[in-house]
DNA sequence: AATTCCAGAGAACAGTTGTTAACTGCATGG
DNA sequence: CCATGCAGTTAACAACTGTTCTCTGGAATT
């Protein structure tokens, strides 16, 4: 399928990773909107000019970091939300797999955090897409648990938004006792795992009693 | 207990009132962390040097404009969830309560779910600590409900945070259903509408059945 | 081997930014 | 009534911004 790409490339590949690695990291402190082109080129080491070579914009940077971000993803979420597994269990594994995720990758996590609600609207349009489409998989998956036996497409619909939002929240309570001070760093974990958990495990009560 | 205040406090007054309403109109397309103090002071009509008779910085401005934003909303929150009426009926209120909200302050809602997770710390800081004292509000209130009997504290206030992010989200949902084209408006609004009542009402069955 | 292509460099542009200092005029308090 | 205080002005500063045009060196193509 790939075949190995010429020197030419390859070069203009990494300078573009390059871009996108200083953005995210300049984009810890900021929001995007004030994010200049010249700032981050400056990061890199290159003319503030190559940065048209790879990007229109700094918006349309944004949108090449939400892809990065959250497309790959998608496998994750299908088989961590999939069912196997006991219900307490299930939800044990999910929290882990957010934590764990945030632990690997907090900047990116911040990132989506930060510009949902961003001031820029290509953007925000970008994040709005991929988590439309992590509900609508979470979804699916919902439907072939046999709880979900006899709801509504609707209703399966609104539930797999509750649980990505959940999830969203959840990441960013992680981040923040990430970035906390190390001493309290644990604590703060363990009481945002605990939290999640029963906010978890309540949501999935109502999930049992919805046919009532 | 307020004694009229001179013409000359009186006049800043009026001047800070119109930085701060300037700053919020600025705000609806972009970030706080690019908000500049020349924009702002242009936009009132007034040297850029003004500004700094009121503000020290655009954060110190941005820490303000959450006060504005979410200080008066106290009161408010608490008599919605106080427990008066059918379970039923209070979903109905709280969402047609922030419904209305989002319709006569879209600026600030948009302000607040920008700036949570935004560039700038203080500001981020002053919103986490009132939606603390949102869900600490909310605790309260629930505790008076008897639903809540043999509730730890801890449930409970792990539930209030899940009432107040839940209202957040859909506060968001409506401000975007407002900005988007009118001929979708009703639709996109009743829509947002019918699903928040369903998760809240998803949410209260779990509550319901929290102590099996 | 000769030619084309193109990622990145360099220089220059008009416009913007935050911050400083010294000022002016008017409401205030003695 | 006169002296003080202080909100807002004016002017100037060095530093920064996005964008343009021109140029260069080496990979890619023929």
């Amino acid at each position: 399928m790939s075949h190995t790409l010429g020197i030419r490339q390859a070069q203009k590949q990494k300078t573009r990773q390059a871009l996108l690695d200083a953005a995210l990291g300049l984009l810890e402190e900021q929001s995007l909107s004030s994010l200049g082109l010249r700032e981050v080129t400056r990061a890199v080491g290159v003319a503030p000019t190559a940065f048209y070579r790879h990007f229109r914009s700094t918006a349309d940077l944004g949108v090449a970091l939400v892809e990065e971000a959250l497309g790959s993803l998608h496998p994750m979420i299908r088989t961590t939300v999939s069912a196997t597994g006991d219900h307490e269990e299930r939800i044990t594994r999910a929290i882990e797999l957010i934590a764990r995720h945030v632990d690997g990758y907090p900047a990116h996590v911040r990132f989506i955090a930060r510009e949902r609600h961003g001031g820029v609207q290509p953007v925000r349009e970008a994040i709005r897409e991929q988590l439309a489409r992590f509900a609508q998989e979470v979804k699916d998956e919902l439907a072939k648990d046999p709880v979900s036996e006899g709801w509504s497409e609707d209703d399966l619909l609104m539930l797999a938004h509750l649980y990505v939002d959940q999830m969203l929240i959840t990441a960013s309570l992680f981040l923040e006792a990430l970035e906390g001070p190390e001493k309290e760093r644990a604590q703060r974990t363990r009481h945002v795992t605990q939290v999640a958990t029963r906010q978890m495990r309540l949501i999935g009560l109502g999930r049992h009693h919805w046919l009532d």
